[in-house]
RNA sequence: GCGCUUGUAGCUCAGCUGGAUAGAGUACCUGGCUACGAACUAGGGGGUCGCAGGUUCGACUCCUGCCAAGCGCGCCA
């Protein structure tokens, strides 16, 4: 519709161009866009202001001559010049109602859209990469927001007709493994925190002596015996890896987060793609020895320092793995590829593509995307729960999912921009209330489920091709409000897929519950506009209203990975 | 000190990549069910969009400077 009216005015000023009315000038796009306020009708155009300038017109003016000389169309109603020189759309009926038809005949497809499609229509591939979390220990919040963003843009992606890879990479080789190991070592031999022999960095947790237990009881962990050999350090380090990704795994799972790809940084040691890479940046020229370490010059390409590669104890510092992983990324043909991660990382962001750019094989400037979402504070009881791995101190996603369950964990996690900081407060979510978005949006969806119950209950069947063939009687404010709001889902999900920005779809989601509550709550003011009323052919439009608000909440929440309960 | 991010109603946050009178929730005040589920809804008060300049027909949005908060600035990951 929106192309339909571009073109319309596209005609307009070709004409008036052509018949001299006006100079010929450079055209902007012509942009036209849904109106928010329905008193300025469906769509509206502000070609006339950005055009005044260069015509030398007043843009009321140039409005009203683009208005003369816009063709007719069958679809546009009327128009109307508005506040500084807005052109205004008002459309006949049917391409208001037109959405609900769309939404009955895609049903869970509703909203996608092929911009993920290269030029021969086929669906390009996109690798997403989020949580990382390291082996060391439980997921907490931070890693749920990851999770739980990440997760999100991998839906939309998806719903944007991409070909999505979800990849988990584990930082298994690092100091902190042998810190893990060492942790778990003195558990096993009976050592605590307490003690003089605790390692300086080791991890206190609870976990921690729980792993220590199961390796000496001997339990399997993902095909891996526990040997109960406290003297075997590196069985101890292999057993709490295996431990702890397979306890990780069940988080992930309970909250509904799934990966395609997992990724060991100790495979890019014994693949040798490690060496290969440091060989590389040396054989390019990027690279120096001082201080007995060697260094890559990642200030030629915007780093306000260099960096050490090769530490003067041999081993490579962190971001040389990163780097050779993700040119392995590039090689497995991702030419688009998104990481998300914490905003404490964001330093290493600089390096990885100073790295990438200095390995001179085509990688884009920029490449890859990084989306970072700030830090997660947990309020409970009106505190602040302090984060401290080490001190065990510690909200585990468990925890989360277990006492306010994974619908509301998902949606709180994800209600907000990556980029501001997320305050987590627990006795909020508890309270399934007012309070909570999160049972406002499936409250809605319950309720239209409801009426279809009662529909049947009262012998006042739902009769859909009835309903379609009647839409043209849904006039009431609060339907035209909500056909309004329906119809702006594919736009919603497009930009949200463009701008990696779930939350757009937490908000789109409240804001269309709120006219499905009025549009059903004006009924018990005017009983005439119930949902089920007498008359076959109003009820009948009016449940396939509902029915096709239901499938856009419904594929919304999917979107967030969040249910929609058919009872509550 | 330098870099990244943020600053919008008392509080928690949106603001659709420059548009019309800056919007929700919450809290506060006033209404609505012998129920198509009130976990809802109608209305009211509440704002120098951190501060100061600039760009233009127009700025919460873009640019510059300053103030404040968070995170980084390791031969840790």
């Amino acid at each position: 519709m929106k192309d339909i009216i571009q073109q319309l005015i596209q005609q307009a000023i070709d004409n008036m161009i052509s018949s001299e009315v006006l100079p010929s000038i450079a055209l902007p796009a012509i942009k036209v866009e849904r109106t928010r306020d329905s008193s300025h009708g469906d769509l509206a155009c502000n070609i006339a202001l950005a055009l005044a300038k260069s015509s030398g017109l007043a843009p009321r003016e140039l409005a009203a001559l683009i208005c003369e000389n816009l063709p007719d169309n069958e679809l546009v109603l009327s128009t109307d010049i508005a506040g500084p020189g807005f052109i205004n759309f008002f459309l006949v009926k049917t391409t208001q109602t037109d959405v609900v038809l769309n939404i009955i005949e895609q049903g869970e497809r509703f909203g996608q859209n092929q911009n993920g499609h290269d030029s021969k229509g086929q669906p390009k591939a996109v690798q997403v990469e989020f949580v990382s979390a390291n082996p060391t220990g439980p997921l907490h919040v931070g890693h749920g927001r990851g999770a739980a963003v990440g997760d999100s843009i991998c839906r939309l992606l998806s719903a944007s007709g991409w070909n999505v890879t979800r990849e988990f990479y584990y930082n298994d080789a690092g100091q902190q493994i042998n810190n893990l190991a060492a942790s778990v070592q003195s558990r096993c031999q009976g050592i605590g925190p307490n003690d003089p022999q605790w390692p300086e960095d080791g991890y206190r947790g609870e976990y921690i002596t729980e792993l220590a237990a199961y390796y000496m009881a001997g339990k399997m962990v993902n095909g891996i015996a526990g040997l109960a050999d406290a003297d075997n350090h590196s069985a101890i380090r292999d057993y709490a890896v295996a431990y702890l990704r397979n306890e990780q795994d069940i988080d992930l799972q309970a909250f509904r987060v799934e990966f395609d790809v997992f990724s060991l940084e100790s495979d890019l040691y014994t693949d040798g793609k490690v060496e290969s890479t440091v060989k590389t940046l040396i054989a390019n020229g990027f690279t120096y020895e001082s201080e007995g370490a060697l260094w890559l010059k990642t200030t030629e390409f915007g780093d306000d320092k260099d960096r050490v590669m090769r530490k003067s104890d041999g081993g490579y510092t962190y971001f040389v793995p990163d780097v050779a992983y993700h040119l392995e990324k590039w090689q497995r043909g991702f030419t688009t590829v998104i990481n998300e991660q914490g905003a404490d990382h964001h330093s290493t962001i600089t390096r990885v593509r100073a790295g990438l750019q200095a390995l001179q094989v085509g990688i884009p400037q920029g490449w890859p995307d990084y989306v970072l979402h700030q830090m997660v504070t947990v309020m409970r009881d009106g505190e602040e729960v302090k984060i401290s791995k080490r001190a065990g101190s510690y909200v585990t996603l468990s925890d989360l999912i277990e006492q306010v369950g994974c619908d509301t964990t998902r949606y709180f996690l994800v209600a907000r921009r990556a980029d501001s900081q997320l305050t987590f407060d627990i006795d909020l979510a508890l309270q399934k209330t007012n309070d909570n978005p999160v049972f406002y949006i499936q409250y809605a969806h319950a309720r239209v489920c409801s009426v279809m119950r009662q529909a049947a209950d009262k012998s006042l069947p739902f009769d859909l091709t009835l309903g379609k063939a009647n839409l043209e009687l849904l006039v009431t404010d609060t339907e035209l409000a909500l056909l309004k709001t329906l119809a702006a889902y594919p736009d919603c999900v497009a930009n949200s897929a463009r701008d990696f920005a779930p939350h757009n779809i937490a908000s789109y989601l409240r804001d269309l519950a709120a006219n499905l509550h009025a549009w059903y709550a004006s009924g018990s003011q005017q009983k005439e506009w119930q949902l089920l009323v007498a008359d076959d052919k109003l009820r009948n439009a009016r449940l396939t209203l509902a029915e096709a608000s239901r499938q856009v909440i419904e594929n919304g929440l999917n979107l967030l990975g969040v249910s929609a309960p058919t009872k509550m």
